[in-house]
DNA sequence: CTCCTTTTATTTATTGATAAATAAATTTTA
DNA sequence: TAAAATTTATTTATCAATAAATAAAAGGAG
């Protein structure tokens, strides 16, 4: 039984799906509202009736993903030696199993759309903050910077995946 | 006495240095060739006097990008101890002097271009043979390793001056 | 259960803006 | 005055966004 029911999706979520993929493939700018109608399988213009703007519909996708790393990072349970570890390992299943989300953010870095820009920083230091707060409650020491080099691997980890660079850092 | 005469640059060499700074900062797509042409004074189809397309256009200024950073670590002499931490300074040193190229080989990561992933792809293999012959010739050990650790180092620094995270990571 | 009414889901058609690219004309320089 | 430098005028394409129309479904009233 997982969480989400496997009711299928309803219009909103599909078009929320199919997006995340898109975006995290092509980019803001590339992906069209076609593109997302056409994935979908509805006219373009009806995904303005869910979305009031392009804009819009990028940063629902973004807050989706950020709000999965969030619950990861909130929900690893270990203890003092293992949480850095374990936290390592449930990245990079949710590497896998959100994939197109992981990378959207990536992507999402370097949207130089000052709305874009702005929730992206913010959800940096909200993930930031999260992680130096399971750190500390773990009880490990400095916890600043083990959470810095924490959020720091992972990034290198991801951009690893967005530039498929599979020589470099294994 | 700089490597550069300061000779006033020609049409070309005004328009490739606008350009870098533009798409550093705007990127890709939100960069209008009648940007560039605006910021050296010149009308938009001039442009394309030099320059047959705007990707051709980018891909030059990318080049440039990468043969500045192929040059400074070609050109960085120092002991065996010393060398990494050489190159590391002469990377912060690049990242002062040549800001703009050095954040646009970042927001290029994520361009999804086709012939732009290729170069970028390409030149970072450029870029991290160079560095690694230059630790094998310096009698370092286990260079392949130091060799992506430094270059990972490179890009978490410049992802954080892009990021303008001040806070995170020093 | 059927006719009428309202809502929900969705499409068709269109607009307005922006941007890259081309071609022809003009100005400047040597 | 010929060639080089640069502009004006224009084209073509793409896209986000709006508005109006249609179709199907659901909900009540008689």
């Amino acid at each position: 039984m997982s969480s989400k029911e496997d009711t299928p999706l309803n219009r909103k979520d599909q078009i929320l799906k199919a997006a995340a993929a898109l975006f995290a493939e092509k980019g803001y700018y590339k992906t069209t509202t076609a593109d997302v109608a056409r994935a979908v399988g509805v006219t373009q213009p009806y995904v303005f009736h869910f979305f009031k703007t392009k804009e819009a519909l990028y940063l629902a996708v973004l807050q989706k993903a950020k709000d999965i790393i969030l619950y990861v990072f909130s929900h690893t349970e270990a203890s003092m030696e293992q949480l850095q570890v374990s936290m390592g390992r449930a990245f990079e299943v949710l590497l896998k199993s959100h994939r197109n989300e992981m990378l959207l953010i990536m992507t999402a870095f370097t949207t130089p759309e000052p709305a874009i820009r702005d929730y992206v920083r913010a959800g940096f230091d909200e993930v930031y903050e999260r992680v130096r707060i399971e750190f500390t409650k773990a009880g490990i020491e400095d916890p600043e910077n083990q959470a810095k080099e924490f959020i720091g691997c992972g990034l290198l980890i991801t951009m690893a995946e967005v530039l498929q660079l599979p020589k470099l850092f294994l």
